[in-house]
RNA sequence: CGGGGAAUAGCAUAGUGGUCUAGUGCGCCGGGCUGGGGGUCCGGAGAUCGGAGGUUCAAAUCCUCUUUCCCCGACCA
């Protein structure tokens, strides 16, 4: 289906709202993908949902290819009982949770209690292990500062894998290769990510990030001398230790990063108090070791924008973009429709400027924030010689219509 | 939660005691001219100036309380 934007439900701003610093808060705001009913809270408009739902695609499609993975879907009201039995509720209630009809539920910052709940119930045997489960669905964490736009919010979107193995060895496998599709998702959406040893936070001593290099980040990193990982400040205790300068290639390095994922090994601290146990090949029980995988999908979003936008908007990663290209037409031919409708028949995305009396200005300014990978014009050129201006980014050529595609 | 800033039409803003019957730009509705970087002209609709209380002959403007948003910090499984 050729999609037009006289219909599309996207209103453009020529101004950022007041205050709102961010630029990933700015232009995503301005293009009309998101809206902020609330402090750290979004609505994901038309075009922002078209980005979600492809990042989204990413992830899960990432995640379904690793070993005997399967999504799942969990609710965000979760009971107080389990988080007691993991001795998290008094931890957690005053801190990120947000509770609901008395204290009697939650809404959910993070699924440990809830997927370990469903393990015990679902599973018994080793024969059925390893097992990875996924879901992507929002999260709800009471932010005491929700700030910077999609890059830390109260309520997003968040892809979360638990996995399950009877030994440390099978885990260690899987978790490499969680942290290669996890490097394959950023590597589809546009973004360079650097494995980083980080703390362990409340499960263990240390995990490991995914960190996107940008000015405005909030995390610090120390970059080894390749470049190609890093260590979050969180655990470098003396940066004038020579085992880090090594590490750094002879000079210490840092630079401002975002954390775009995180992934952990938890051991048995879910599986112990929840008694997630299996019967292994001589018929004893065992405790089961787990671990957990999380991206932000919203704030991939946010990273993505932080990352590669500018002053007039942003040109779209090609996987991640809401239209895979746009056709402007500036003289009024109806070969502007057929170009959408041979594009749309190859199964891309089309955005054809159908509307009326409005500048060509207008038209590029709200290209830009659309910011399709490729943007075909019909204007002076296609009157004068019948040539296409075809736009991929800052490149710019004319084509021929047989010569597209 | 500490510190700083800000709330005026859908958006961005002007106005700091009487000229405000709240101005302007964008957007919106009707119409004209236009058409390569948010063009232009004409006509229109849209605001109880975040909320509550107070001072005053008179409050968008001064005072008190309150709510919300942004920024810095703390926090971030």
């Amino acid at each position: 289906m050729v999609h037009h934007q006289s219909q599309l439900l996207a209103t453009m701003r020529r101004e950022a709202p007041a205050g709102e610093t961010s630029k990933n808060a700015q232009i995503l705001m301005r293009g009309g993908y998101i809206q902020k009913p609330s402090a750290g809270v979004y609505t994901f408009l038309p075009l922002g949902l078209r980005v979600l739902k492809k990042v989204s695609q990413i992830v899960r499609e990432e995640m379904l290819s690793l070993p005997r993975t399967h999504e799942v879907l969990m609710p965000a009201l979760q009971p107080r009982e389990l988080w007691e039995q993991t001795g998290r509720w008094e931890e957690a209630i005053g801190d990120v949770m947000y509770t609901v009809d008395d204290n009697k539920l939650a809404l959910g910052p993070t699924h440990e209690e809830i997927v370990t709940d469903l393990f015990r119930q679902q599973v018994s045997s080793y024969k059925q292990l390893p097992l990875g489960l996924f879901q992507i669905q929002n999260k709800f964490r009471r932010e005491l500062r929700a700030k910077s736009g999609l890059l830390r919010g109260r309520e997003f979107l968040m892809k979360d894998l638990y996995s399950f193995h009877t030994d440390a060895k099978a885990q260690d496998e899987y978790y490499d290769e969680v942290a290669a599709a996890y490097l394959r998702v950023y590597n589809r959406c546009g973004l360079d990510a650097l494995l980083t040893k980080a703390a362990g936070g409340m499960f263990a001593k240390y995990s490991d990030e995914f960190q996107v290099l940008c000015e405005t980040g909030e995390d610090t990193v120390y970059l080894r001398a390749d470049g190609r990982e890093a260590r979050n400040e969180e655990i470098v205790e003396d940066s004038s230790s020579s085992e880090l300068i090594e590490y750094c290639g002879g000079e210490v390095r840092t630079a401002k990063a975002i954390e775009v994922g995180n992934i952990f090994r938890l051991g048995t601290k879910f599986s112990k108090p929840l008694d997630a146990l299996v019967t292994d090949e001589e018929g004893n029980r065992i405790e089961i070791l787990m671990g957990c995988y999380g991206i932000g999908i919203s704030r991939v979003i946010g990273t993505v924008v932080e990352v590669l936008g500018t002053d007039r908007g942003i040109t779209w990663p090609e996987e991640i973009a809401p239209f895979d290209a746009h056709v402007i037409d500036l003289v009024g031919t109806p070969e502007a429709l057929s170009l959408a409708e041979r594009i749309d028949a190859i199964g891309k995305d089309i955005l054809l400027d159908d509307r009326e009396g409005l500048s060509a200005g207008e038209r590029f300014a709200e290209g830009d924030l659309i910011g399709a990978p490729v943007r075909y014009v019909f204007g002076k050129s296609f009157t004068a010689d019948g040539t296409v201006e075809v736009r991929r980014g800052t490149e710019v050529s004319f084509k021929k219509l047989e010569e597209i595609q």
